[in-house]
DNA sequence: CTGGGGTCCT
DNA sequence: AGGACCC
C-alpha cells in the first residue's frame, strides 16, 4: 500500500520581534514594529492586536500609533544567527536531517520514517481483529536506538486545531500516522519553545503546501492538522493568490486565460473577478493552465489547487549557495558615493564569507567561484527590477595573510568598481537607489583528507580555475611558503601553488590601483580623493 | 513611500 | 542576466 509522506510545517511567531524580545526582554509587554527603512516588516502580537499590520509604511504607523516602539532591523545578524540556531535545533530531531529552510522562519520537516518507525511499535499492540488501536496512551520514540527517548502522548486524539474543524473518518492508515504527526508537531514545538525559547506555529499534513497553509490557518502558537480527505474543502474557500508558489504574476496570467474575451469594463479591477481556488478549478482546466504558464508551471500549479504537491523536503545545506548584502538608497549619483558604499558592503560580505563558510580551524567549506554586483535603476522598469553583472571573484578573499582592509580595498577597485562600469555602460549620468554584493556559485570544498595525493589529483583543475593571475603574482613569496605549507597540512585549500614551478619576482608592495574613470594608477588611499577630483572636475 | 535577504528556473 | 517564487 502506498503510503504519503508526513509533513510538518513550521512558522516562528513573528520572529523578527521574537529575536528582538530575546536580546530586550523588556520588549515583551510593550508594542513594538521591526523598521527596515521607511517600512515596518514585522511587529509583535502586542501591536498587532492594536492594528499594526506588516509590511505598513513607516510613517503611516506611526501617526496612527504614536506611542508604538520602533527598533532597527535592517542588520539581519541577528535573525540569521537565531534562524541558524532554530534550524539545526528543529535537525537534530528529525532523523535523516531532513529539513529544508525557506526564508528565516519557516521549517519543513519530512518525519515520515520517525512516524513509520512508531506506527510499527503502534501495530505491535494492535488486538487483531479489533477496530482501533486499544491504547489510549502511547511512547512515542525520538530514537530508534535508545527506547527511553521519546514522549508520551494521547493516540485517539488529535493534538491541536483541525483544518476544516472536522474529525477523519477513521484513524488508520494515513490519517493515524497524521495523528502521531501531530502530536510529534507539538512535542517538537514544546522543545523549541522550552529549551530555545521562540513559541511556532505549526502544521500538519501530506505535502509541503498542505502542511505549511495548515500551519498559517491558526497561529500564531498553535498547530493545525489537515487530513487528505478534507484537504480539496479546505482549499476551495481560498483565493488562489494565498496559495504558496502562486505568486501576483501567475495569479494575473491564470485570471486572464479565464476572463479573456469578457468583457472588460466589468473586469477592471482585480476584485470583480472570482479568483478562489472553486471557482478557478471549475473554469479553468489543465490544459489552459499548460497554455498561458508553460508545460512545468502549469503543471505544478494546477496540481496544487487539488492539493497535489510533488516536491519533498529538499534538506538545506550546512553552505548557502549565495551570500549578498545590500543597502538602499534615496538616490545615489556620484562615483565617490558608490565606491564607499561599496566599501562598507565588502566589510560585510567578508565578515559573512568568514561566518557562514569557514570551519572553527578558519579552513574554507566552500569557494564562491562569482561576484555579482546588482543595482535598481531609480525609475526603470517596474518597482524592484534590478540589473547586475558578474565576474569571477578575485581568489584573495580567501586569504588568511592579507588583512580584512586590504582585501576590501582589493575587492571594491578591482571587482566591484569595474562591475559598476560595465552595469552604467557609456552613460556618465546614473541615479541608484539600491547596491547589492554577492558571491555565488559556492563550489564545495572537498573533505579534509589525510590522503594528499588523492585529494590533489582530484582538485587540481578547478583550484587552477580557482586562482586568478593578478592575484598570483602579487603574493609575496613568503606567503606562498606558507601557503604551500597549510596545504600539506590539508587545512583545506587556499592557493594552489604546485606546478607553478618559476621563481616569481615580487614586488613589495604591488598595492597600486588604476582609476575606473580615468585609468590613471594610484594608491588605494588616494583613490577617494582623485574621485572627488573627478567630480569638481566633469 | 515600497526591507534585506534567499532559492530555483529559463 | 533576468525573472519567478518564498520569507
Amino acid at each position: 500500500m502506498l503510503r504519503s509522506p508526513v509533513i510538518i510545517a513550521l512558522d516562528w511567531d513573528a520572529f523578527y520581534c521574537s529575536v528582538e524580545e530575546h536580546f530586550n526582554p523588556e520588549l515583551r509587554k510593550i508594542a513594538f514594529a521591526v523598521k527596515q527603512k521607511g517600512i515596518i516588516c514585522t511587529c509583535n502580537y502586542v501591536a498587532r492586536a492594536l492594528g499594526v499590520k506588516k509590511l505598513q509604511l513607516l510613517v503611516d504607523a506611526l501617526k496612527q500609533f504614536p506611542d508604538l516602539a520602533i527598533v532597527n532591523g535592517e542588520d539581519l545578524s541577528r535573525y540569521r544567527d537565531a534562524s541558524k540556531e532554530l534550524w539545526y535545533f528543529a535537525r537534530d530531531m528529525v532523523w535523516g536531517g531532513k529539513v529544508e529552510r525557506l526564508g528565516f522562519d519557516e521549517l519543513f520537516l519530512d518525519v515520515t520514517d520517525m512516524i513509520d518507525f512508531n506506527i510499527a511499535l503502534l501495530d505491535n499492540l494492535h488486538v487483531p481483529g479489533a477496530s482501533s488501536h486499544p491504547v489510549s496512551s502511547f511512547f512515542f520514540r525520538m530514537s530508534k536506538e535508545d527506547p527511553s527517548v521519546g514522549f508520551s502522548c494521547p493516540v485517539l486524539t488529535v493534538a491541536g486545531n483541525l483544518a476544516t474543524g472536522s474529525l477523519p473518518g477513521d484513524f488508520r492508515g494515513d490519517n493515524l500516522r497524521l495523528v502521531l504527526g501531530s502530536h510529534l508537531c507539538h512535542y517538537i514545538r514544546s522543545q523549541i519553545l522550552d529549551i530555545k525559547g521562540y513559541t511556532s506555529s505549526g502544521g500538519v499534513s501530506i505535502n509541503k503546501t498542505l502542511a505549511k497553509m495548515a500551519g498559517a490557518s491558526h497561529k500564531p502558537n498553535q498547530q493545525t492538522v489537515l487530513f487528505p480527505e478534507f484537504a480539496q474543502d479546505f482549499l476551495d474557500t481560498y483565493d488562489i493568490g494565498r496559495i504558496p508558489w502562486i505568486g501576483h504574476k501567475s495569479k494575473s496570467i491564470i485570471l486572464d486565460a479565464i476572463y479573456k474575451g469578457t468583457d472588460s469594463v466589468n473586469h477592471t479591477m482585480e476584485g470583480a473577478r472570482d479568483g478562489t481556488v472553486f471557482n478557478v478549478r471549475h473554469l479553468a482546466n489543465k490544459q489552459l493552465f499548460i497554455n498561458s504558464l508553460g508545460q512545468s508551471a502549469g503543471d505544478k500549479l494546477w496540481d496544487l489547487l487539488h492539493g497535489v504537491d510533488q516536491t519533498g523536503v529538499q534538506p538545506t545545506p550546512d553552505m548557502p549557495t549565495q551570500i549578498s548584502i545590500e543597502d538602499t538608497f534615496k538616490s545615489l549619483t556620484s562615483l565617490i558615493e558608490v565606491h564607499n558604499v561599496l566599501r562598507r558592503l565588502s566589510y560585510s560580505l567578508l565578515d559573512r564569507m568568514y561566518i557562514d563558510l569557514m570551519d572553527s580551524d578558519g579552513g574554507w567549506l566552500g569557494h564562491p567561484q562569482t561576484a555579482r554586483l546588482s543595482t535598481r535603476p531609480r525609475s526603470t522598469g517596474y518597482y524592484g527590477s534590478r540589473i547586475s553583472r558578474s565576474d569571477s571573484l578575485p581568489s584573495i578573499v580567501f586569504s588568511n595573510s592579507h588583512s580584512r582592509d586590504y582585501i576590501v580595498d582589493y575587492l571594491v577597485d578591482r571587482c566591484w568598481m569595474p562591475l559598476f562600469s560595465k552595469l552604467i555602460g557609456d552613460a556618465k549620468i546614473f541615479d541608484i537607489v539600491l547596491l547589492n554584493v554577492a558571491v555565488i556559485n559556492i563550489e564545495k570544498a572537498p573533505a579534509k583528507s589525510s590522503d594528499i595525493t588523492s585529494f590533489l589529483g582530484k582538485k587540481k583543475h578547478t583550484d587552477n580555475n580557482q586562482l586568478d593571475g593578478v592575484h598570483r603574482e602579487e603574493l609575496p613569496v613568503t606567503k606562498r611558503a606558507k601557503v604551500v605549507g597549510e596545504y600539506a597540512d590539508s587545512k583545506g585549500p587556499r592557493f594552489n601553488f604546485l606546478g607553478d614551478d618559476e621563481d616569481v619576482i615580487f614586488e613589495e608592495d604591488n598595492y597600486g590601483e588604476s582609476c575606473v574613470v580615468c585609468g590613471q594608477r594610484m594608491m588605494s588611499f588616494a583613490l577617494e580623493a582623485h574621485m572627488r577630483f573627478h567630480e569638481l572636475g566633469d
